[in-house]
RNA sequence: GCACAGGUGGCCGAGCGGUUAAUGGCAGCAGACUGUAAAUCUGCCGCUCCUUGGAGCUACGGAGGUUCGAAUCCUCCCCUGUGCA
């Protein structure tokens, strides 16, 4: 049995309140996880990440099949045991790379050729072989190889990208139901398997969008997630596009809108009923320097911290701001220190989870 | 004391007659960051004015000199490094 979808409560608004039952972990939805692309989640050790309450993390198979190599992975009895992370896990499909790495790629029907962008070597990327790395790596959710389209994207642009990604979405469905049993883990998880999530396109075209959703529901994968957004594109398009699709996913089944978002895009589309995100935005930006607080941003490299005393956020009890003064967390970042990252970014993604708890308890049943 | 080599903007370091307020790098200041080619990238960075664009002032150890014009050439002085005494 894939993923286990257990609504406990939906408001009018469309918000809904879920547990997702996936072979490592029960995950409490509506989540946000944090992405962790080559195996890390950039500067935050595995246990701080439990600590801080994060049930899912991401992870990227076309950075570990780059290196160290999924058939390392499986043979060390896949991710999970290789970076030693307990709970849940999901890879994306390389589809995002497909988007970003457009300088080092070719796309045809049958898949990308992409060049490494390590050492430069050619690989060949189709949808059968991501869901094959997928499967060495083993995370609880893997992800059908699209091709995320770029914005802007004219209306044929957007209809040619869809119809890719939708025989791609066709053959990640198919290999994977072919192959999902080769999974390898190292444990017993209650004869849970892993599961496939479909990815909507279309652009910035509503119809596009709608198509791309009914066909993927069609071909009935074990989720649906929506592409494609916060590429670019101003915030009302970004919220047009998920308020089109969302009521065409079933509401039996978890809906991931991926790459999204500032905080307060999390919680309002969370509010809207997307049950999953992932952003790289609270741990790349820690590493900048940048902190989401609840009085906004703050860059912490700023002279005015300088002798600042007081935490990176008042309102905040993570284990950096009960403990760090701002002055300290300047200091880290302008001495370039490898603590700097850290803890900028167990404070981000506290921030993060945070805003989470908040919505799923408003969220909550009554009483 | 002699011989070389040097003294450039907060630091390091290019430039070696005019397009040089002076390449770069670092430091500094500000900003960006949305399924991670990102501990990255962008802008500013002598001083004072006005509106973009400019105007003025001060600057390449010091003082003189050559020249229409000098960070760049010459003289003397000061200082630093290395070698020989």
């Amino acid at each position: 049995m894939p993923l286990q979808f257990n609504l406990l409560n939906q408001t009018v608004a469309g918000g809904r309140r879920a547990q997702l039952i996936l072979p490592h972990q029960t995950v409490e939805t509506p989540v946000f996880m944090p992405v962790g692309t080559a195996g890390t989640v950039k500067a935050v050790p595995q246990d701080v990440l439990e600590n801080l309450g994060a049930e899912i993390i991401l992870g990227n198979t076309y950075h570990l099949y780059l290196r160290p190599g999924h058939e390392p992975i499986r043979r060390m009895g896949g991710l999970h045991r290789f970076i030693s992370w307990q709970r849940a896990m999901l890879t994306d499909s390389g589809g995002f790379q497909v988007f970003s790495l457009s300088q080092l790629r070719k796309v045809t029907d049958e898949g990308v050729r992409f060049r490494s962008h390590l050492d430069g070597s050619s690989h060949f990327f189709t949808p059968e072989h991501s869901i094959d790395i997928q499967i060495a790596l083993g995370a609880d959710i893997a992800m059908a190889f699209d091709e995320c389209t770029e914005y802007p994207a004219d209306r044929a642009r957007a209809e040619e990208s869809l119809r890719l990604t939708m025989a791609w979405a066709r053959r990640s469905l198919d290999h994977f139901q072919a192959h999902r049993e080769k999974v390898v883990w190292h444990k017993d998880l209650g004869g849970r398997t892993q599961s496939l999530f479909g990815i909507v396109q279309g652009g910035m075209y509503r119809d596009l969008r709608r198509e791309s959703a009914e066909r993927l529901v069609d071909m009935d994968f074990d989720g649906y997630a929506i592409g494609g957004l916060s590429v670019g594109e101003p915030r009302d398009l970004t919220l047009e596009m998920i308020s089109e699709v969302l009521p065409l996913l079933p509401a039996d089944k978890p809906r991931y809108v991926m790459g999204v978002g500032y905080p307060d895009e999390i919680e309002q589309y969370a509010r809207m009923g997307v049950d999953m995100m992932d952003c790289v935005l609270p741990t790349r930006a820690a590493r900048h320097g940048l902190l989401f607080t609840s009085e906004g941003r703050l860059n912490i490299k700023g002279k005015k911290y300088a002798e600042d005393q007081g935490p990176a956020d008042p309102a905040c009890d993570c284990m950096v701001c009960r403990r760090y003064t701002r002055a300290y967390l300047r200091h880290l970042m302008h001495a370039g220190e490898a603590l700097s990252a850290t803890l900028n970014s167990i404070h981000n993604l506290a921030y993060y989870l945070g805003i989470m708890k908040r919505v799923r308890k408003s969220l909550a049943p009554a009483g």
